[in-house]
RNA sequence: CGCGGAGUGGAGCAGCUAGGUAGCUCGUCGGGCUCAUAACCCGAAGGUCGUUGGUUCAAAUCCAGCCUCCGCAA
């Protein structure tokens, strides 16, 4: 089949090399524009791009598709499917009518929960046990098309977003390629989404970054892990700000000592409003990510100082 | 030229402000104690202090350049 993909990071590359593994004619992909990222500001091409032009495919980059200028390329090439992965660009509907299988999404979600930007991170931060994998037909909407098949899967008690991530990303490859196949032999149905079970799942931002100690356990480490590897929980001790990589709950229930209040030095736990969790790995600013065994020995920290 | 922090034996840190014998907590190795131990005691190995050059009688420490890593901001 004739297709044009359209995705921007990490997340969607998986998929665009399935389509071409799949045999596929991958007509021209569309990324988002390269952007200034990082220390010095280096401008840095998305990993979609970097991926399709490996594989020799022509890469358009437009600031906006809703200028013409989108519509008249794809009105050359003609695909007969648009194939859409955290492309980060809403299509106008002249675009969504052009292909004539249409323009599909894959979603991180299991829709209509969690639609928009997020899905992953947020269904690790509220601590849900299952989450998967949607395809549906694009519409105007924001993630609000009609959906097509789907994959779950068990989010693990100490999965991070970022090994989450990872995981539906490769999920995600392998449903779009069962997508494509159903559209050729016309053996899908399209499944309208129930408005009132949806929520919308915006970007992460690092105001929500810090940790309220006075909070579950469970919920302190959800956060944690739910921000990992990015943008990562904080919280501060000896005055310093210090990034919480992994963590893992100690207790969900026993309440020990005042919220943030180191109660044991090995293993390494510190108490919250409810329960206790043990950090495993810190990072101080200026420092590298390190175990915090490695971290005690520089650091002598006694129990009762207190993480705020 | 976006802002800032850091590079010291295997790990994490101190020392640098007021240049002059390389230190701490651990790890490793050897020995001792012990029924035993990740415990305790004794001892040892291991570092051209990121790199290059400069100042100086003398530089981990002061100055300049370069490399690498990290935080912020995007």
């Amino acid at each position: 089949m004739k297709i044009v993909f359209m995705g921007t990071p990490e997340f969607a590359v998986p998929c665009l090399e399935r389509l071409i593994q799949d045999g596929h004619e991958v007509a021209a992909v569309f990324t988002q524009p390269d952007k200034p990222k990082g220390r010095g500001y280096a401008m840095t091409p998305p990993p979609v791009k970097v991926c399709a032009l490996e594989h020799g495919i022509e890469v358009f980059q437009p600031v906006s598709m809703k200028d013409g200028t989108a519509l008249e390329i794809l009105n050359n090439i003609k695909p007969q499917l648009i194939a859409v992965v955290a492309f980060g660009k809403i299509l106008p509907k002249e675009i969504l009518d052009l292909p004539e299988y249409g323009c599909i999404n894959v979603h991180g979600s299991l829709l209509p929960k969690y639609r928009g930007a997020a899905p992953i991170q947020w269904s690790v931060l509220n601590g849900d046990k299952i989450t998967g994998i949607t395809t549906m037909y694009m519409d105007v909407g924001l993630d609000t098309g009609d959906m097509l098949l789907k994959a779950e899967t068990e989010i693990g008690e100490n999965e991070t977003s970022g090994e989450l991530h990872d995981r539906l990303a490769v999920m995600g490859a392998q449903l779009l390629s069962e997508t494509v196949k159903c559209l050729e032999k016309g053996s899908v149905e399209r499944i309208k989404q129930d408005n009132s079970q949806s929520c919308y799942a915006s970007m992460l931002d690092k105001s929500m970054c810090s940790i309220d100690w006075n909070d579950s356990a469970v919920n302190v480490h959800n956060k944690v892990r739910g921000l990992s590897p990015w943008p990562v929980a904080v919280a501060s001790i000896m005055n310093k700000k210090v990034k919480i990589h992994k963590t893992k709950v100690h207790d969900t229930d026993g309440v020990k000592g005042e919220w943030g209040e180191i109660v044991s030095l090995d293993p390494f736990v510190v108490a919250c409003g409810k329960g206790t969790v043990e950090i495993l790995e810190l990072q101080l600013e200026g420092k590298k990510r390190m175990k915090i065994k490695d971290f005690l020995m520089g650091h002598r920290l006694q129990t009762g100082e207190r993480f705020s």
